[in-house]
DNA sequence: GCCAACGTTGGC
DNA sequence: GCCAACGTTGGC
């Protein structure tokens, strides 16, 4: 069991988008970073990741998602009306894959980035050292040390 | 809205 | 292969 971290501005695809009431699964499209795209990957069926809500105020991490499908081709890099297009792609030699996630659950109030930033133990996530990646590893101590803060 | 940090592009 | 310029991300 693998743990992890992905990134979404909840104005453009929240934790309310994810439909955890239907029980729905959605394909996590438009990644298009090298790193992030390489942790997808790695990704395998039933691992859990915190489903994290930035540039907001304040960011948070909203609920858990668990993978239920390990990456395959992103079809939104060939299509040349979708925002996340890429021409240099093909389908030969694609460059970008997705995962298929579900909800597992809301957590009960939200972890918000600066209760993060107070607990010794979260000093070197991903999160707070390279901001910028979307997608990202957390490790078992990590995990179980923020879910421990909403059982 | 600002701006620092980071990733990518492209000229050389 | 270097690195300046540019675009994007994301906390504040």
């Amino acid at each position: 069991m693998q743990y992890w971290l992905m990134k979404s501005e909840p104005d453009v695809y929240g934790w309310s988008h994810l439909n955890a009431e239907k029980n729905a699964t959605d394909h996590w499209d438009g990644v298009r970073n090298y790193a992030a795209r390489n942790h997808m990957r790695a990704m395998k069926e039933g691992d859990l990741c915190f489903f994290y809500h930035s540039r907001v105020n304040p960011p948070h991490i909203a609920g858990i998602v668990k993978v239920v499908r390990e990456a395959y081709v992103d079809p939104t890099q060939f299509d040349p009306e979708q925002k996340y297009y890429d021409p240099k792609s093909s389908k030969d030699n694609p460059r970008w894959d997705m995962v298929d996630i579900r909800a597992e659950r809301e957590l009960s109030s939200p972890v918000t980035i600066a209760e993060i930033k107070e607990i010794p133990a979260l000093k070197d996530m991903v999160l707070l050292n390279n901001s910028r990646l979307s997608v990202q590893p957390v490790t078992k101590e990590e995990w179980d040390v923020i879910v421990a803060l909403r059982p």
